[in-house]
DNA sequence: TGTACATCAGTGAACGCGCGTTCACTGATGTAC
DNA sequence: TGTACATCAGTGAACGCGCGTTCACTGATGTAC
């Protein structure tokens, strides 16, 4: 047991009543950061809980299989992403901020901070059913609020289009980090910016000069 | 063994000149399809090789590891896939009919046979520089292709422009494979396929009425 | 307030399995005479 | 043309290891009296 895991012990009692449920959160925020820098396949259990400070054979006290974990770290990352979001995005100025922060070289360099589709979308599409439906569930909720502001009286109709640019953010940083070419990754970074501004219709507030 | 690469040894003498290099060329193939279809990791050399119709040990006299061969894999994907787009698109129509085959539901229902950056793009960044590097290359000499046709005289400019639209291609299909509502899922596609053409300024030649 | 007991989150060894990789061997082939 | 031999692509068992999962057990806790 780790050292940061033990002083936790001492603040929260073993059987105080939100004990149980905040260890099933510390598992679930540890393997977000492991999946996204190792993937899915690439995240073995033992390690994980180690992450957490526990022993492998605690994982199955708060999850039915890997697979049920997977679900709810899609969903716990997304939820994340979304308040990040909400925060930020409250009016047009702050969909281009987001843009701006989700496409910087500092995401593209940490993913294991950063945005869940980026670094394991597809995965995520080859998961069963119930991971792809907490997938949709999360994202969508996380669109919807964009195209909340967007498109305040008719949010529904701005939905497919901010997909599409949820899409183009994703894709543009899966890009950038398999180029070998540091130079062209940021280009690619840069031009995605200026096309999903475009596709959002969010005039962009400064350009660089360069 | 099965069948088929029984036939096929009949065919094709043991030590005959092009034999082992046939047969690395067959490990490269069939590699290709089961990691777009189960991922990277999800896939182990001996499913592979007898795939291939070998056993498990002749693989380290093709390749020195599993990396070597991955590395392999996306050079070769990426050939394949510049030589249906060299023979496609050889000029802006071409370009169009490209992009909506791409952002078809035939593709995404059958990602085995697709694109190797739609189904394993977050897997190769995080694999090693070797891997990285042959992504790189590939991508650009079939990036390169479409953006001569699209700027004849200035092929370079059109360059970050055209993988920016490949980045939207890529997650677009992603995206479409990972959401668990096909109607969705099918509306995806179609936003996606307007919002290339639209960077790639490439005027659409019809829309669908619906 | 102090002791006996029931609860249960967490331990850690063990399960069978498939992983990537190695290696002594096989047997069909092309070559030398 | 026929025989002996060297070549080498491919075989298949074995290596140690980490995987996801199970389970008998521990020991700190809250509760009953």
């Amino acid at each position: 047991m780790t050292k940061q895991a033990r002083s936790w012990e001492r603040q929260m009692a073993r059987y105080g009543k939100e004990h149980k449920q905040a260890t099933r959160q510390r598992i679930t925020e540890v393997a977000g950061r492991r999946f996204k820098r190792d993937g899915i396949d690439g995240s073995g259990i033992a390690t994980l809980m180690k992450d957490a400070g526990l022993t492998n054979g605690a994982f199955y006290a708060h999850f039915d299989s890997k697979d049920d974990l997977v679900a709810s770290m899609v969903t716990e990352q997304l939820r994340g992403q979304r308040e990040w979001i909400s925060s930020t995005a409250t009016d047009r100025a702050g969909v281009e901020r987001i843009v701006r922060e989700y496409l910087s070289t500092v995401h593209r360099d940490n993913p294991e901070e950063g945005c869940p589709s980026a670094a394991l979308l597809d995965e995520i599409s080859r998961c069963p059913g119930a991971t792809k439906q907490a997938f949709t569930d999360g994202a969508l909720a996380l669109i919807d609020d964009i195209a909340a502001v967007l498109a305040p009286h008719d949010p529904r109709s701005a939905r497919v289009r901010t997909l599409s640019a949820y899409a183009l953010m994703v894709g543009t940083m899966q890009l950038s980090r398999a180029l070998a070419d540091r130079a062209l990754a940021d280009e690619v970074l840069e031009q995605g910016i200026q096309n999903v501004l475009a596709i959002l219709d969010v005039t962009p507030e400064s350009r660089p000069t360069s």
